[in-house]
DNA sequence: GCAACAAGGGTGATGTGTCACCGATTCCCG
DNA sequence: CGGGAATCGGTGACACATCACCCTTGTTGC
């Protein structure tokens, strides 16, 4: 089944194990409950809330699509379908591009500002109270160190898979 | 409009800013490649990995569905929702619970626990690939560390706002 | 005894995210 | 010039998550 010398598993010691559930642990819980107190007090889900936000910090409320996705690191199809049902909601509006015909802008509605308006300062709030105000001053720059050196690393660990990583698992159809 | 004396947001500095977004987007990458590594090397979705470890965890890879829902920290419609399509599937089967008539079971079957012993392996190697070949043992405390203080807290956070929040920032409908 | 309620589990509708694929335009290069 | 590739955006199908709601079985209060 396998030709590779170490077929046992390079299991997660248990200090790793429970690092990484209590993270998996931590992003559902602080996600959920930011979803939901979003979907309640304002109406809006996370991902229009995100998508507003990028939107509302471009000149005009007003950006490319393509320019969207780079600032949200959406892929395409998933805010294109963002988009359009963000569109049927009334939050925002397509607008055709007159220098580049396949392009296409996405504008702010008057709801959208509204809805951002009302939504961020809320939202920001229960960030505080539920994520930062549980944290000391060094354990948010451990946060962020910490975020930056594994983002950091994603491209070299790229290269350094490509194959191999398939070829040293052994092969599924 | 309101009728607090602060109305003006409490906004992130630029720090907690950083770390934020930070955090978001580490979030955002690494589930969005260990779920794609997942499907495509194994077929086997995020979810249906969850539930998967779960039950091979539990004795004869059998769990009343209740404890499932504790285990994994599910919402009982979703975890009823994600069965049946894995039963469907053909990974778990359900069975009726003779001692408590309204109660069932979950069990694993042949397919579900080779799924789940193929799939484990490549999926470890992919968190310590992304994830912690990055990290340093100092960093790996912190957030073991960090997830556990925000999460032990957030009960107590639940108390400390309760009413008092959703009058602090006034009313959408 | 029986009405009210909690616990265990499930259903249908709707919004969300991903995959495979399509269509149009522009760029590049021989 | 002409054809292939990349860019920009979109569609349809399917898996996922949440909400509101339902049924059944115990339990508790009167």
């Amino acid at each position: 089944m396998t030709t590779d010398p170490t077929p046992e598993p390079n299991w997660l010691n248990e200090r790793e194990q429970r690092a990484w559930r209590g993270w998996i642990a931590l992003q559902a819980e602080i996600n959920r409950r930011l979803a939901r107190q979003l979907q309640r007090e304002t109406g809006l889900t996370g991902a229009e809330y995100a998508v507003l936000v990028s939107l509302s910090e471009a000149p005009g409320g007003r950006m490319r699509v393509f320019q969207l996705r780079e600032a949200a690191d959406w892929e395409k199809t998933r805010l294109t379908h963002q988009i359009t049902r963000m569109v049927q909601r009334g939050l925002v509006a397509r607008e055709p591009c007159t220098e580049d015909p396949r392009g296409a802008f996405v504008v702010l509605t008057d709801a959208g500002w509204e809805a951002i308006t009302q939504a961020a300062p809320r939202h920001v709030a229960h960030v505080r109270h539920w994520f930062y105000d549980a944290l000391s001053e060094e354990q948010v720059d451990a946060l962020l160190d910490l975020s930056r050196t594994v983002l950091a690393r994603l491209p070299e660990a790229d290269r350094t898979m490509g194959e191999p990583c398939t070829q040293e698992v052994g092969g599924l159809p």
